[in-house]
DNA sequence: GTATCCATGTAACCAGTTACATGATTGC
DNA sequence: GCAATCATGTAACTGGTTACATGGATAC
């Protein structure tokens, strides 16, 4: 089977919440769900075009005054048959690729302090993270409307990925750094 | 900056450690790394040959009776440079695309049950890597020559990495399906 | 005045995937 | 007899990235 267009699903899965333009399609993912999925203009707007053909969503031009032209995209009922039928499906895994692990694989090869640092820094930015994701859950969780709405768990549950991801992050890079550490003491004895 | 082909640090890297064929990476990347990192022939061929050009790697043909042809390719001092270069550098982290969180996202247009039951498999899956994975950390330390290799704790991380990312998933899936049920209930009532 | 936001799009590029082609050997 | 392993490769494709182009409005 070909590789597929998941741009596709998530221009339908944004549009199925609110009709919206490309740049609207864009922003939700930079801001709303960046740390689980990404997509770029570049690849945006040649997709909308090709689903309009297809009948997936129909566009309204929007013109409003001393602002740059607008195309509100809104998703149609063969859309909509489109997401529930893969959202039902369960997930593909597409093949792993973590540059991390491949360097950790080689790293004999460089400096110890020099891995070390590095494994510093990434769980830096993981505390980081971890941070955000912490205060973005009090923020979601003390708001009375959200935890009413349907969707209230999948939210949570994005989000609970993340903060455990984070944690486990952290916590391996320490453990690592110790078990290096440890490592080169054991050799020099 | 212009994407970047990573498959040749991974070819570098795997020549580091022995010479060998494209058939030999590709078996390592299947048997070795491949929960974190995964090659094809389709892309291996016609970089090992660029790579080649590029005077990373030298090749020699090898026939033996009866067997098909081999190319075993070596790494050269420039390779070696490149590699090294490459593993002091911080990882490019690769903008994220977890499909099943973006179907989480948009989740509350299918039926509970069936998202429940998607889970429950996910679960079951991350359950079975997971006993592999400690099984795998079982022989790993139970060698004692490879506690004495100065990779040793960079093949540990790797495999701990896998070890606490299948039981913060598994963690995960349990909560999440449990949240499910706790609102499914409250919106009932 | 300068940066950011709003807004749309195209063209060039490339990394990686899939399918196809070939054929001997080994193990069950 | 059949499946798997050994072994190399090409061709077609496509999903996604980056860079380029344009230009007004707003906020500091």
């Amino acid at each position: 089977m070909p590789k597929i267009n998941k741009t596709k699903y998530a221009i339908l899965g944004v549009l199925s919440m609110n009709p919206g333009s490309g740049y609207d399609i864009k922003k939700f993912c930079d801001k709303g769900i960046s740390y689980f999925w990404n997509e770029n203009f570049g690849h945006i707007y040649p997709v909308l075009k090709q689903m309009e053909v297809e009948e997936l969503i129909t566009k309204i031009a929007e013109q409003n005054e001393g602002k740059p032209m607008r195309y509100v995209y809104s998703i149609t009922p063969k859309g909509w048959e489109e997401l529930t039928e893969w959202l039902m499906q369960p997930p593909e895994n597409t093949p792993a690729r973590l540059e991390l692990l491949l360097k950790l694989t080689f790293a004999k090869n460089i400096p110890e302090n020099n891995v070390i640092e590095q494994m510093e820094k990434i769980k830096q930015k993981h505390i980081q993270r971890l941070e955000q994701y912490e205060e973005m859950e009090k923020e979601f969780n003390s708001n009375e409307k959200t935890r009413l709405d349907r969707g209230y768990p999948y939210w949570l549950a994005t989000l609970r990925y993340a903060i455990h991801d984070a944690r486990f992050r952290i916590q391996w890079c320490e453990e690592t750094i110790q078990n290096i550490r440890e490592h080169q003491k054991m050799l020099n004895n």
